[in-house]
DNA sequence: TTTTTTGGTTGACGTGGGTCAACGAGCTTG
DNA sequence: CAAGCTCGTTGACCCACGTCAACCAAAAAA
Protein backbone atom coordinates (compact mmCIF):
# COMPACT_ATOMS: atom_id res chain seq x y z
CA UNK A 1 0.00 0.00 0.00
CA UNK A 2 2.38 2.27 0.97
CA UNK A 3 4.23 2.45 -2.01
CA UNK A 4 1.61 3.29 -4.61
CA UNK A 5 0.82 7.08 -2.83
CA UNK A 6 3.81 8.52 -3.57
CA UNK A 7 3.91 7.08 -7.23
CA UNK A 8 0.97 9.15 -7.78
CA UNK A 9 2.38 12.30 -7.18
CA UNK A 10 2.54 14.42 -10.61
CA UNK A 11 5.41 14.25 -12.67
CA UNK A 12 5.27 18.28 -13.55
CA UNK A 13 7.28 19.73 -11.05
CA UNK A 14 7.56 23.46 -11.29
CA UNK A 15 3.58 24.17 -11.30
CA UNK A 16 3.48 27.47 -10.20
CA UNK A 17 7.07 28.79 -10.63
CA UNK A 18 6.85 28.50 -14.35
CA UNK A 19 3.51 29.47 -15.37
CA UNK A 20 2.49 31.98 -17.15
CA UNK A 21 -0.42 32.71 -15.26
CA UNK A 22 1.00 34.38 -12.22
CA UNK A 23 -0.21 37.38 -12.64
CA UNK A 24 -3.29 36.43 -12.64
CA UNK A 25 -3.79 33.55 -10.46
CA UNK A 26 -3.26 32.59 -6.47
CA UNK A 27 0.41 33.16 -6.61
CA UNK A 28 0.13 37.23 -7.68
CA UNK A 29 2.24 39.09 -5.98
CA UNK A 30 4.48 36.59 -3.99
CA UNK A 31 8.09 36.32 -4.22
CA UNK A 32 9.96 33.95 -6.11
CA UNK A 33 11.07 32.04 -2.65
CA UNK A 34 7.90 32.04 -1.80
CA UNK A 35 6.75 30.66 -5.32
CA UNK A 36 8.56 27.90 -5.62
CA UNK A 37 7.50 26.63 -2.32
CA UNK A 38 3.74 26.92 -3.75
CA UNK A 39 4.93 24.21 -6.56
CA UNK A 40 4.02 21.45 -4.05
CA UNK A 41 0.78 23.12 -3.18
CA UNK A 42 -0.63 21.92 -7.02
CA UNK A 43 -1.10 18.51 -6.84
CA UNK A 44 -2.52 17.64 -10.18
CA UNK A 45 -3.91 18.30 -13.21
CA UNK A 46 -7.80 18.05 -14.20
CA UNK A 47 -8.58 17.86 -18.05
CA UNK A 48 -12.19 18.62 -18.43
CA UNK A 49 -13.59 18.14 -21.79
CA UNK A 50 -16.47 20.67 -23.46
CA UNK A 51 -19.96 20.27 -21.84
CA UNK A 52 -18.19 18.10 -18.79
CA UNK A 53 -19.00 19.09 -15.34
CA UNK A 54 -15.22 19.69 -13.00
CA UNK A 55 -18.11 19.43 -10.34
CA UNK A 56 -22.05 19.54 -9.37
CA UNK A 57 -24.16 21.23 -6.64
CA UNK A 58 -23.51 18.62 -3.62
CA UNK A 59 -20.43 17.40 -4.15
CA UNK A 60 -18.33 16.66 -1.20
CA UNK A 61 -15.71 19.92 -1.61
CA UNK A 62 -12.25 19.18 -1.27
CA UNK A 63 -10.29 21.22 -3.35
CA UNK A 64 -10.34 24.42 -5.01
CA UNK A 65 -9.43 24.77 -8.81
CA UNK A 66 -7.39 27.06 -10.75
CA UNK A 67 -8.09 27.59 -14.22
CA UNK A 68 -4.45 26.60 -16.42
CA UNK A 69 -6.58 26.69 -19.84
CA UNK A 70 -9.68 27.17 -21.23
CA UNK A 71 -12.58 28.57 -19.90
CA UNK A 72 -16.10 27.59 -17.24
CA UNK A 73 -19.46 28.78 -16.10
CA UNK A 74 -21.00 28.08 -12.69
CA UNK A 75 -24.59 28.00 -12.07
CA UNK A 76 -27.16 27.35 -9.97
CA UNK A 77 -30.51 24.81 -10.55
CA UNK A 78 -33.64 25.62 -8.85
CA UNK A 79 -36.04 22.55 -8.62
CA UNK A 80 -38.33 23.34 -11.04
CA UNK A 81 -35.43 23.30 -13.84
CA UNK A 82 -34.92 27.52 -14.13
CA UNK A 83 -31.27 27.82 -13.84
CA UNK A 84 -29.02 30.75 -13.04
CA UNK A 85 -25.59 31.14 -14.87
CA UNK A 86 -23.88 32.83 -11.62
CA UNK A 87 -20.50 33.33 -13.45
CA UNK A 88 -18.01 32.81 -16.24
CA UNK A 89 -14.62 31.80 -15.35
CA UNK A 90 -11.41 32.48 -17.72
CA UNK A 91 -7.58 31.52 -17.22
CA UNK A 92 -6.47 32.28 -13.70
CA UNK A 93 -9.42 32.54 -12.13
CA UNK A 94 -9.97 30.42 -9.16
CA UNK A 95 -13.05 27.90 -9.20
CA UNK A 96 -14.98 26.16 -6.21
CA UNK A 97 -14.65 28.78 -3.18
CA UNK A 98 -18.37 28.57 -2.86
CA UNK A 99 -17.55 25.07 -1.79
CA UNK A 100 -15.70 26.07 1.85
CA UNK A 101 -18.49 27.17 3.50
CA UNK A 102 -20.94 23.99 4.11
CA UNK A 103 -18.09 21.63 2.98
CA UNK A 104 -20.04 20.55 -0.56
CA UNK A 105 -20.24 23.13 -3.96
CA UNK A 106 -23.36 24.78 -3.68
CA UNK A 107 -23.23 25.55 -7.71
CA UNK A 108 -22.25 23.65 -10.76
CA UNK A 109 -19.15 24.14 -12.78
CA UNK A 110 -19.02 22.95 -16.54
CA UNK A 111 -16.29 23.51 -19.06
CA UNK A 112 -17.30 26.03 -21.76
CA UNK A 113 -14.56 24.48 -24.36
CA UNK A 114 -12.51 21.93 -23.64
CA UNK A 115 -10.14 22.84 -20.62
CA UNK A 116 -7.95 22.50 -18.08
CA UNK A 117 -8.00 23.04 -14.23
CA UNK A 118 -4.78 22.81 -11.19
CA UNK A 119 -6.61 21.36 -8.34
CA UNK A 120 -5.22 22.52 -5.34
CA UNK A 121 -6.32 20.44 -2.23
CA UNK A 122 -8.22 22.54 0.04
CA UNK A 123 -6.41 20.99 3.44
CA UNK A 124 -3.13 21.53 2.01
CA UNK A 125 -3.85 25.19 1.12
CA UNK A 126 -4.95 25.93 4.93
CA UNK A 127 -2.02 24.88 5.95
CA UNK A 128 0.68 26.48 3.60
CA UNK A 129 -1.06 30.00 4.89
CA UNK A 130 0.39 29.33 7.72
CA UNK A 131 3.29 29.35 6.53
CA UNK A 132 3.72 30.63 3.11
CA UNK A 133 4.10 34.81 4.33
CA UNK A 134 1.64 36.12 1.50
CA UNK A 135 -0.42 33.09 0.20
CA UNK A 136 -2.83 33.66 2.89
CA UNK A 137 -3.78 37.29 1.86
CA UNK A 138 -3.67 36.54 -1.85
CA UNK A 139 -6.29 33.70 -1.02
CA UNK A 140 -8.31 36.55 0.55
CA UNK A 141 -8.31 38.70 -1.59
CA UNK A 142 -9.19 36.31 -4.45
CA UNK A 143 -12.63 35.23 -2.31
CA UNK A 144 -13.00 39.42 -1.49
CA UNK A 145 -12.60 39.87 -5.39
CA UNK A 146 -15.60 37.37 -5.72
CA UNK A 147 -17.75 38.59 -3.56
CA UNK A 148 -16.83 42.42 -5.25
CA UNK A 149 -17.61 40.94 -8.30
CA UNK A 150 -21.14 39.24 -7.19
CA UNK A 151 -21.81 42.51 -6.06
CA UNK A 152 -21.86 43.96 -9.37
CA UNK A 153 -23.64 41.48 -10.76
CA UNK A 154 -26.52 42.53 -8.50
CA UNK A 155 -25.97 45.59 -9.37
CA UNK A 156 -26.63 45.01 -13.53
CA UNK A 157 -29.38 42.59 -12.62
CA UNK A 158 -31.19 44.66 -10.11
CA UNK A 159 -31.18 48.39 -11.57
CA UNK A 160 -29.66 48.12 -15.28
CA UNK A 161 -32.29 47.66 -18.74
CA UNK A 162 -31.27 44.99 -21.13
CA UNK A 163 -29.30 46.91 -23.57
CA UNK A 164 -27.08 48.37 -20.22
CA UNK A 165 -26.24 44.91 -19.16
CA UNK A 166 -25.21 43.25 -22.55
CA UNK A 167 -22.87 46.25 -22.70
CA UNK A 168 -21.31 45.90 -18.84
CA UNK A 169 -20.98 42.54 -20.01
CA UNK A 170 -18.84 42.99 -23.26
CA UNK A 171 -16.73 45.37 -21.57
CA UNK A 172 -16.52 43.29 -19.07
CA UNK A 173 -15.28 40.33 -21.58
CA UNK A 174 -12.66 43.08 -23.16
CA UNK A 175 -11.24 43.92 -20.58
CA UNK A 176 -10.45 40.33 -18.98
CA UNK A 177 -9.54 39.55 -22.59
CA UNK A 178 -6.74 41.81 -22.78
CA UNK A 179 -5.33 40.75 -19.17
CA UNK A 180 -4.98 37.47 -20.49
CA UNK A 181 -2.68 39.15 -23.54
CA UNK A 182 -5.56 38.98 -26.38
CA UNK A 183 -6.89 41.66 -28.24
CA UNK A 184 -9.40 43.79 -26.18
CA UNK A 185 -11.48 44.75 -29.57
CA UNK A 186 -12.21 41.34 -30.95
CA UNK A 187 -12.65 38.17 -28.84
CA UNK A 188 -14.78 34.93 -29.52
CA UNK A 189 -17.07 34.47 -27.31
CA UNK A 190 -17.35 31.30 -25.65
CA UNK A 191 -20.95 30.52 -24.58
CA UNK A 192 -24.61 30.72 -25.93
CA UNK A 193 -27.39 33.65 -26.26
CA UNK A 194 -28.93 31.75 -23.73
CA UNK A 195 -26.51 31.58 -20.99
CA UNK A 196 -25.16 35.13 -21.55
CA UNK A 197 -29.32 35.57 -21.00
CA UNK A 198 -28.92 34.00 -18.18
CA UNK A 199 -26.56 35.51 -16.50
CA UNK A 200 -28.02 38.61 -17.46
CA UNK A 201 -31.63 37.86 -16.37
CA UNK A 202 -32.73 37.90 -19.55
CA UNK A 203 -34.16 35.65 -22.19
CA UNK A 204 -31.53 34.70 -25.02
CA UNK A 205 -34.21 36.00 -27.62
CA UNK A 206 -33.36 39.66 -25.71
CA UNK A 207 -29.63 39.30 -25.60
CA UNK A 208 -29.52 38.48 -29.67
CA UNK A 209 -31.85 41.64 -30.18
CA UNK A 210 -29.16 43.60 -28.12
CA UNK A 211 -26.73 42.07 -30.43
CA UNK A 212 -28.31 43.18 -33.44
CA UNK A 213 -29.26 46.74 -32.14
CA UNK A 214 -25.80 47.64 -30.90
CA UNK A 215 -24.49 46.24 -34.25
CA UNK A 216 -26.92 48.94 -36.64
CA UNK A 217 -25.96 51.44 -34.08
CA UNK A 218 -22.04 50.92 -35.06
CA UNK A 219 -21.31 50.01 -31.74
CA UNK A 220 -20.26 46.14 -32.74
CA UNK A 221 -20.04 44.10 -35.42
CA UNK A 222 -21.47 40.25 -34.28
CA UNK A 223 -21.40 37.26 -36.05
CA UNK A 224 -22.56 34.32 -33.87
CA UNK A 225 -19.82 34.19 -31.07
CA UNK A 226 -17.37 36.35 -32.90
CA UNK A 227 -17.01 40.16 -31.46
CA UNK A 228 -15.96 43.01 -32.75
CA UNK A 229 -16.04 46.04 -30.94
CA UNK A 230 -15.89 48.88 -33.05
CA UNK A 231 -17.05 52.01 -29.82
CA UNK A 232 -15.98 51.27 -26.80
CA UNK A 233 -15.93 54.49 -25.32
CA UNK A 234 -19.99 54.11 -26.63
CA UNK A 235 -20.58 51.20 -24.99
CA UNK A 236 -19.36 52.55 -21.86
CA UNK A 237 -21.59 55.74 -22.05
CA UNK A 238 -24.39 53.65 -22.09
CA UNK A 239 -24.24 52.35 -18.97
CA UNK A 240 -24.14 56.39 -17.89
CA UNK A 241 -27.67 56.53 -18.66
CA UNK A 242 -30.53 58.13 -16.31
CA UNK A 243 -33.61 56.09 -16.07
CA UNK A 244 -35.82 58.03 -18.12
CA UNK A 245 -32.80 58.46 -20.98
CA UNK A 246 -33.20 56.61 -24.33
CA UNK B 1 3.51 59.33 22.67
CA UNK B 2 4.59 55.98 23.74
CA UNK B 3 1.99 56.18 27.04
CA UNK B 4 -1.09 57.21 24.98
CA UNK B 5 -1.46 53.90 22.38
CA UNK B 6 -1.61 51.40 25.03
CA UNK B 7 -4.44 53.66 27.02
CA UNK B 8 -6.59 53.50 23.99
CA UNK B 9 -7.35 49.34 24.10
CA UNK B 10 -10.76 48.79 25.32
CA UNK B 11 -11.82 48.54 28.62
CA UNK B 12 -14.05 45.35 27.83
CA UNK B 13 -11.44 42.50 27.90
CA UNK B 14 -13.55 39.43 27.54
CA UNK B 15 -14.59 40.16 24.08
CA UNK B 16 -15.88 37.25 22.28
CA UNK B 17 -15.47 34.47 25.21
CA UNK B 18 -18.66 36.14 26.91
CA UNK B 19 -20.93 37.24 23.97
CA UNK B 20 -24.07 35.32 22.87
CA UNK B 21 -23.51 35.76 19.74
CA UNK B 22 -20.67 33.15 19.53
CA UNK B 23 -22.99 30.62 17.51
CA UNK B 24 -23.64 33.13 14.89
CA UNK B 25 -20.03 35.09 14.60
CA UNK B 26 -17.13 34.21 13.77
CA UNK B 27 -16.00 32.07 16.51
CA UNK B 28 -18.33 29.67 15.70
CA UNK B 29 -17.11 26.19 16.88
CA UNK B 30 -14.16 26.99 18.43
CA UNK B 31 -12.75 25.03 21.56
CA UNK B 32 -13.24 27.21 24.79
CA UNK B 33 -9.19 27.88 24.77
CA UNK B 34 -9.29 29.32 21.56
CA UNK B 35 -12.26 31.68 22.44
CA UNK B 36 -10.59 32.96 25.01
CA UNK B 37 -7.47 33.88 23.02
CA UNK B 38 -9.88 35.55 20.17
CA UNK B 39 -10.59 38.13 22.95
CA UNK B 40 -7.67 40.06 21.86
CA UNK B 41 -8.80 40.21 18.60
CA UNK B 42 -11.60 42.41 19.35
CA UNK B 43 -9.94 45.84 19.73
CA UNK B 44 -13.17 48.31 20.23
CA UNK B 45 -16.59 48.66 19.69
CA UNK B 46 -18.06 51.16 17.69
CA UNK B 47 -21.47 52.48 17.99
CA UNK B 48 -23.13 53.65 14.53
CA UNK B 49 -26.84 55.17 14.99
CA UNK B 50 -29.11 54.67 12.76
CA UNK B 51 -28.87 56.23 8.81
CA UNK B 52 -24.96 56.57 9.70
CA UNK B 53 -22.49 54.95 7.69
CA UNK B 54 -20.33 52.53 9.28
CA UNK B 55 -18.05 52.77 6.16
CA UNK B 56 -18.27 54.29 2.42
CA UNK B 57 -17.16 53.27 -0.97
CA UNK B 58 -13.77 53.96 -1.38
CA UNK B 59 -12.89 54.36 2.65
CA UNK B 60 -9.32 53.08 3.16
CA UNK B 61 -9.77 49.05 4.25
CA UNK B 62 -8.41 48.38 7.74
CA UNK B 63 -11.04 46.08 9.87
CA UNK B 64 -13.62 44.24 9.30
CA UNK B 65 -16.77 44.73 11.27
CA UNK B 66 -19.05 41.71 13.88
CA UNK B 67 -22.47 43.22 14.18
CA UNK B 68 -23.27 43.03 17.91
CA UNK B 69 -26.40 44.78 18.19
CA UNK B 70 -28.65 46.15 15.23
CA UNK B 71 -28.97 45.84 11.45
CA UNK B 72 -27.46 47.51 8.17
CA UNK B 73 -27.85 47.45 4.86
CA UNK B 74 -24.82 47.45 2.08
CA UNK B 75 -25.21 49.33 -1.53
CA UNK B 76 -23.84 49.89 -4.14
CA UNK B 77 -24.13 53.40 -6.49
CA UNK B 78 -23.70 54.15 -9.78
CA UNK B 79 -22.49 57.13 -11.30
CA UNK B 80 -26.39 58.36 -12.20
CA UNK B 81 -27.64 57.84 -8.77
CA UNK B 82 -28.92 54.53 -9.20
CA UNK B 83 -28.74 52.41 -5.70
CA UNK B 84 -28.41 48.62 -5.76
CA UNK B 85 -29.01 47.00 -2.05
CA UNK B 86 -26.45 44.10 -1.88
CA UNK B 87 -27.48 42.87 1.49
CA UNK B 88 -29.01 43.52 4.86
CA UNK B 89 -27.01 41.99 8.05
CA UNK B 90 -28.17 41.23 11.42
CA UNK B 91 -26.52 40.36 14.48
CA UNK B 92 -23.45 38.16 14.47
CA UNK B 93 -23.07 38.55 10.74
CA UNK B 94 -19.52 40.27 9.03
CA UNK B 95 -19.10 43.27 7.19
CA UNK B 96 -16.65 44.53 5.49
CA UNK B 97 -14.81 41.49 3.93
CA UNK B 98 -15.66 43.34 0.54
CA UNK B 99 -12.73 45.82 0.94
CA UNK B 100 -9.90 43.52 1.52
CA UNK B 101 -9.62 42.79 -2.39
CA UNK B 102 -8.37 46.13 -3.11
CA UNK B 103 -7.80 47.73 0.25
CA UNK B 104 -10.71 49.97 -0.30
CA UNK B 105 -14.40 49.56 0.91
CA UNK B 106 -16.64 49.14 -2.55
CA UNK B 107 -19.67 49.72 -0.94
CA UNK B 108 -21.91 51.79 1.50
CA UNK B 109 -22.78 50.17 4.99
CA UNK B 110 -25.58 51.70 6.93
CA UNK B 111 -27.10 51.42 9.89
CA UNK B 112 -31.01 50.50 9.79
CA UNK B 113 -30.84 51.33 13.46
CA UNK B 114 -28.81 52.26 15.89
CA UNK B 115 -26.35 49.64 16.21
CA UNK B 116 -23.28 48.28 17.62
CA UNK B 117 -20.37 46.58 15.82
CA UNK B 118 -17.03 45.04 17.08
CA UNK B 119 -14.09 46.04 15.31
CA UNK B 120 -11.65 43.51 13.99
CA UNK B 121 -8.04 44.29 12.62
CA UNK B 122 -7.83 43.15 9.80
CA UNK B 123 -4.07 42.45 10.25
CA UNK B 124 -4.48 41.44 13.79
CA UNK B 125 -6.95 38.98 12.14
CA UNK B 126 -4.40 37.38 9.39
CA UNK B 127 -1.92 37.06 12.11
CA UNK B 128 -4.20 35.73 14.46
CA UNK B 129 -5.16 33.20 11.79
CA UNK B 130 -1.77 31.68 11.63
CA UNK B 131 -1.84 31.29 15.89
CA UNK B 132 -4.90 29.97 16.44
CA UNK B 133 -6.45 26.58 14.69
CA UNK B 134 -10.31 26.95 13.97
CA UNK B 135 -9.90 30.65 13.02
CA UNK B 136 -9.06 30.01 10.03
CA UNK B 137 -11.28 27.72 8.48
CA UNK B 138 -13.78 29.75 10.07
CA UNK B 139 -13.35 33.02 8.53
CA UNK B 140 -12.95 31.24 4.99
CA UNK B 141 -15.90 29.48 6.06
CA UNK B 142 -18.03 33.15 6.49
CA UNK B 143 -16.56 34.58 3.06
CA UNK B 144 -17.42 31.36 1.22
CA UNK B 145 -20.81 31.86 2.46
CA UNK B 146 -21.27 34.90 1.12
CA UNK B 147 -20.73 34.33 -1.92
CA UNK B 148 -23.13 31.07 -1.61
CA UNK B 149 -25.40 34.30 -0.19
CA UNK B 150 -24.71 36.46 -3.26
CA UNK B 151 -25.44 33.52 -5.53
CA UNK B 152 -28.57 33.09 -4.08
CA UNK B 153 -29.70 36.35 -4.76
CA UNK B 154 -28.39 36.30 -8.56
CA UNK B 155 -30.98 33.43 -9.05
CA UNK B 156 -33.68 35.72 -7.34
CA UNK B 157 -32.69 38.54 -9.26
CA UNK B 158 -32.54 36.86 -12.36
CA UNK B 159 -35.16 34.49 -12.75
CA UNK B 160 -37.44 34.88 -10.45
CA UNK B 161 -41.29 36.98 -10.55
CA UNK B 162 -41.73 39.75 -8.11
CA UNK B 163 -43.63 37.25 -6.00
CA UNK B 164 -41.04 34.80 -5.83
CA UNK B 165 -39.01 37.56 -4.73
CA UNK B 166 -40.76 38.60 -2.05
CA UNK B 167 -41.69 35.29 -1.07
CA UNK B 168 -38.15 34.57 -1.04
CA UNK B 169 -37.13 37.76 1.17
CA UNK B 170 -39.70 36.99 3.68
CA UNK B 171 -38.50 33.47 3.91
CA UNK B 172 -34.92 34.42 4.73
CA UNK B 173 -35.91 36.85 6.94
CA UNK B 174 -38.20 34.45 9.28
CA UNK B 175 -35.39 32.01 9.08
CA UNK B 176 -32.56 34.29 10.27
CA UNK B 177 -34.54 35.89 12.94
CA UNK B 178 -35.70 32.47 14.59
CA UNK B 179 -32.44 31.67 14.44
CA UNK B 180 -31.49 34.76 16.67
CA UNK B 181 -34.22 33.12 19.09
CA UNK B 182 -36.81 35.47 18.30
CA UNK B 183 -40.22 34.43 16.45
CA UNK B 184 -39.83 33.13 12.73
CA UNK B 185 -43.77 34.28 12.68
CA UNK B 186 -43.72 37.32 13.54
CA UNK B 187 -41.08 40.18 13.39
CA UNK B 188 -40.55 44.18 11.99
CA UNK B 189 -38.70 44.60 9.10
CA UNK B 190 -35.95 47.56 9.92
CA UNK B 191 -36.09 48.14 6.15
CA UNK B 192 -38.42 50.49 3.98
CA UNK B 193 -40.57 49.46 1.06
CA UNK B 194 -37.72 51.14 -1.26
CA UNK B 195 -34.95 49.60 0.30
CA UNK B 196 -36.21 46.23 0.27
CA UNK B 197 -37.18 47.21 -3.50
CA UNK B 198 -33.55 47.55 -4.50
CA UNK B 199 -32.39 44.78 -2.93
CA UNK B 200 -35.02 42.40 -5.17
CA UNK B 201 -34.40 44.52 -8.42
CA UNK B 202 -38.23 45.92 -7.43
CA UNK B 203 -39.46 49.43 -7.04
CA UNK B 204 -41.21 50.15 -4.34
CA UNK B 205 -44.58 49.88 -5.74
CA UNK B 206 -44.16 46.47 -6.54
CA UNK B 207 -43.16 45.44 -3.56
CA UNK B 208 -45.93 46.90 -1.67
CA UNK B 209 -48.98 45.41 -3.98
CA UNK B 210 -47.01 42.08 -3.74
CA UNK B 211 -47.31 42.54 0.15
CA UNK B 212 -51.01 43.41 -0.48
CA UNK B 213 -51.22 40.55 -2.40
CA UNK B 214 -49.72 37.97 0.12
CA UNK B 215 -52.27 39.38 2.69
CA UNK B 216 -55.50 38.83 0.29
CA UNK B 217 -54.42 35.54 0.13
CA UNK B 218 -54.08 34.95 3.05
CA UNK B 219 -50.25 34.05 3.59
CA UNK B 220 -49.10 36.92 6.05
CA UNK B 221 -50.66 40.16 7.59
CA UNK B 222 -48.96 42.84 7.22
CA UNK B 223 -48.82 46.48 8.33
CA UNK B 224 -46.41 48.76 7.63
CA UNK B 225 -43.24 46.84 8.95
CA UNK B 226 -44.54 44.43 10.61
CA UNK B 227 -44.99 41.09 8.91
CA UNK B 228 -46.85 38.29 10.17
CA UNK B 229 -46.40 35.09 8.48
CA UNK B 230 -49.72 32.96 8.71
CA UNK B 231 -48.85 30.48 6.01
CA UNK B 232 -45.01 29.74 5.49
CA UNK B 233 -45.85 26.93 3.65
CA UNK B 234 -47.63 28.53 1.11
CA UNK B 235 -44.67 31.16 0.34
CA UNK B 236 -42.61 28.36 -0.10
CA UNK B 237 -44.95 26.91 -2.38
CA UNK B 238 -45.14 30.12 -4.37
CA UNK B 239 -40.87 29.56 -4.98
CA UNK B 240 -41.74 26.25 -6.80
CA UNK B 241 -43.31 27.42 -9.32
CA UNK B 242 -43.13 26.59 -13.13
CA UNK B 243 -42.46 29.93 -15.39
CA UNK B 244 -46.07 29.58 -16.98
CA UNK B 245 -48.01 28.37 -13.37
CA UNK B 246 -49.73 31.27 -11.82
C1' DT C 1 -22.61 14.63 -49.84
C1' DT C 2 -27.22 14.92 -47.34
C1' DT C 3 -29.46 14.95 -42.98
C1' DT C 4 -30.07 16.28 -38.41
C1' DT C 5 -29.22 19.03 -34.60
C1' DT C 6 -28.00 23.06 -32.28
C1' DG C 7 -27.66 27.90 -32.03
C1' DG C 8 -28.93 32.48 -33.64
C1' DT C 9 -32.06 36.04 -35.73
C1' DT C 10 -36.23 38.35 -36.42
C1' DG C 11 -41.25 39.49 -36.28
C1' DA C 12 -45.87 39.87 -34.03
C1' DC C 13 -48.05 40.11 -29.98
C1' DG C 14 -48.93 39.92 -24.83
C1' DT C 15 -48.03 41.08 -20.04
C1' DG C 16 -45.56 41.88 -15.64
C1' DG C 17 -43.95 45.32 -13.56
C1' DG C 18 -42.51 50.29 -14.16
C1' DT C 19 -44.28 55.11 -14.13
C1' DC C 20 -47.02 58.73 -12.60
C1' DA C 21 -50.12 60.51 -9.54
C1' DA C 22 -53.24 60.94 -5.65
C1' DC C 23 -53.95 60.02 -1.05
C1' DG C 24 -53.39 58.54 3.72
C1' DA C 25 -51.01 57.02 7.95
C1' DG C 26 -47.37 57.61 11.16
C1' DC C 27 -43.47 60.35 12.90
C1' DT C 28 -41.20 64.35 13.94
C1' DT C 29 -40.70 69.27 14.92
C1' DG C 30 -42.01 73.63 16.40
C1' DC D 1 -51.99 70.54 18.16
C1' DA D 2 -50.84 71.86 13.84
C1' DA D 3 -47.57 71.52 10.16
C1' DG D 4 -44.29 69.05 7.67
C1' DC D 5 -42.02 64.99 6.81
C1' DT D 6 -41.29 60.36 5.31
C1' DC D 7 -43.19 56.10 4.22
C1' DG D 8 -46.70 53.11 2.44
C1' DT D 9 -50.87 52.04 -0.44
C1' DT D 10 -53.57 52.01 -4.47
C1' DG D 11 -55.23 53.06 -9.20
C1' DA D 12 -54.64 54.01 -14.25
C1' DC D 13 -51.77 53.69 -17.88
C1' DC D 14 -47.66 52.26 -20.58
C1' DC D 15 -43.58 50.02 -22.26
C1' DA D 16 -39.52 46.90 -22.04
C1' DC D 17 -39.01 42.56 -22.22
C1' DG D 18 -41.03 37.90 -22.48
C1' DT D 19 -43.54 34.57 -25.39
C1' DC D 20 -44.45 32.16 -29.44
C1' DA D 21 -43.28 31.06 -33.90
C1' DA D 22 -40.96 30.94 -38.29
C1' DC D 23 -36.77 30.73 -40.45
C1' DC D 24 -31.79 30.41 -41.35
C1' DA D 25 -26.80 29.32 -40.61
C1' DA D 26 -23.36 26.50 -38.77
C1' DA D 27 -21.81 22.42 -36.99
C1' DA D 28 -22.21 17.66 -36.20
C1' DA D 29 -23.68 13.24 -37.58
C1' DA D 30 -24.68 9.88 -40.91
Amino acid sequence: MRATVPITVNGLKAACSQCNLVELCLPFGMSDTELSRLDELVGARRKVKRQQNLYRAGDPFEAIFAIRAGSFKTDVLLEDGREQVTGFQMTGEILGLDGISTEAHSCNAVALEDSEVCVIAYDKLEQMSHQIEGLQLQFHKVMSREIVRDHGVMMLLGSMRAEERLAAFLLNMSQRFNARGFSSQEFNLRMTREEIGSYLGLKLETVSRAFSRFQEDGLISVQQKHVLLLDAAGLKKLLQHQPGMR
